[in-house]
Parts: C-alpha cells; structure tokens; sequence
DNA sequence: GTGAATGCAAAGACTTTGCAGCGAT
DNA sequence: ATCGCTGCAAAGTCTTTGCATTCAC
C-alpha cells in the first residue's frame, strides 16, 4: 500500500526483474544516476539489461511520476526517486567538477516558509501556477577538492 | 569598462557579427535561449549564421564566463547571460509544458540572508566548497494554461 | 598578410524506436 | 495463449569537430 511504484497490480504495468532491479538502485542511493551508470551497475551485479530497457524503464517511471530527471549541464541526464510525500522533498549539492548531483534533505523550518511564501508571490506577480521548486547548490565536492 | 563580455581587445577574440549579434540577443531576452532558437531569430533578422557557428560561439562565451548553461529535462539546453555581479542574480521560473525558463530577479533580502547562511551550514555538513545556488520554480506559465 | 572565425558536412554523444523473440499474467 | 517486455541494431536529436574559405586585425 505504501511505495506502489509500478508494482501496483492495477496499474498495467508488469513486474519485471529489470524494473525492480533499477528502482532498487534509485532507492538506495544518495546521489542521482545516469542511464550508463544504472547499465553499468547492472552488468557488474551480472544482470545483464540492454541499456535501451534501461531507457525505457527510466521514462516509463517517470511518466507514472515515480522518478524524476535532472539536467546539470553536462550534456547527459540523471534519474532520481520522485518526491512522493511532502517528507521526501530535497535539495541538491552539485560539483562543478564531476557533476555528480548529491542529495539532502535536512532543512529549516524557516526555509520551507519562505518558499511557500515565495510561490504564492510569483503566482501574483507572474501568472504562474507554480507547483513545486528545486534548489541546487553547486560547488566542488570533497573528493575533487582533494585531487586539486 | 563596464560589460566586457567578448568585446575587450585584450581578451584576444575577434569581434565578429555573429558574436555581437548572438551576445545582443541574450542580453535583450528575459527568456532563456537554446541554440536553435538563436539561430532561428538570426536568420528571421536575414543575418545568416551557421548553427555550428552559434554553437561555438555559446561555448566561448560560456568559457568566458560571459554567460550560463541551463537545462530543464527536455533535452535541450539553453543559455542566458551570466550573473556577473551580485545584483544581477535572478532565478527561474520553468514551465513544465512548454519548458520556456522565464527570469526574475525582484528577490528579498530574507532570501538572500537565508541562502547565505544555508551555504555555510552546507559547507560544514557535507565538505562541498559552495560557489553559488540556482533556484527553480516550477510551475504552468500563463500561455500554457490558456490552452488547457 | 596571418591566424582566427565561419559554413558545411561529417562525426559524436545521448536517447528513442522498430522488430522479432521471450516471458509475466 | 496472450500481449507486454526485452535485446539488438537502426534511427533520431542535439552538439561538436574537420577542413577549406573568408574575414578581422
């Protein structure tokens, strides 16, 4: 009842290996994935998946809201859990190096205000209906700071 | 002395039409560009430069750090003129139907404060050298919810 | 005049799609 | 036994690159 995901049964789509395989990795990891690196995981877990499933997969989930997708600016996409519930709600840490895209979830109270109260003055001011925001921090990350 | 960009003769680039007209457009748009829409507007204006040539010019100018690269998940990117200086930092608002990334920049100085004191705390959890943040709303523009 | 900039076409990188066979229900 | 799912390869986008020509300095 409660990550129904594509698992549902009424929702048409069929439970496959490959589908609980990738959803799995989403699910485990703090940091956004690229289609290669979701194909690559996979053959060296020895599950052999075409990388088109995985493409296929990938869109699948995002139409059914499950995932979503970030652009950083390198050219490739990233796939990440969805924000399902208003708890699931996170920022992103990205490198300007490496363009790995970390996530967090730990802010303020303040924050989560402000935000709202932001939204509601862009729907006035711009016409807009606003329905959600992404906040990205870039920088360098840890390991890249190292090897400079 | 005041807008550089490409156009400094110390900088060693030449100044050509296409890059005085490619710098004009995005300086006049509170729209981000991608780089067909650019060539397309130059050629509407009868002033024909090569898709290649808009390309190059938009990595120069991205090196330069004259101007940013933004994408918003459908694929393409888009590009707009770069916060040189503090007061012309802006966010985004993204449409999720037509994906036109609109700019603003009337933000208040509880924001700003808050931004500043979230980068340091960043910095301290997680390691990462915080160089700046992007804001995005997201939401359905005007036009797009007319055709609704 | 010289080397950078351009246009065109070819090549690349990432993603999507067509089709025959496989597999979940 | 269906009809969706998969793998592979071919086709599509968007972007970059090679090369001969043109142009800014």
């Amino acid at each position: 009842m409660a990550k129904e995901g594509l698992e549902g049964s009424e929702s048409g789509y069929r439970s496959t290996e490959a589908r609980r395989l990738i959803i799995g990795l989403l699910s485990s990891s703090d940091e956004s994935l690229t289609a290669d690196q979701i194909h690559d995981r996979l053959r060296k877990a020895h599950r052999k998946v075409g990388l088109a499933t995985v493409y296929r997969t990938l869109k699948l989930m995002r139409n059914s809201r499950a995932i979503e997708r970030i652009d950083v600016g390198d050219g490739t996409a990233r796939y990440e859990t969805a924000e399902l519930r208003p708890e699931d709600h996170h920022h992103h840490l990205i490198c300007r190096s490496c363009h790995r895209v970390r996530r967090y979830a730990q802010f303020s109270e303040e924050e989560l205000d402000l935000m709202k109260r932001t939204e509601h003055s862009l729907e006035g001011r711009f016409g807009y209906q606003i329905t959600g925001h992404r906040i990205y921090f870039e920088g360098i990350c840890p390991e890249c700071q190292a090897k400079q």
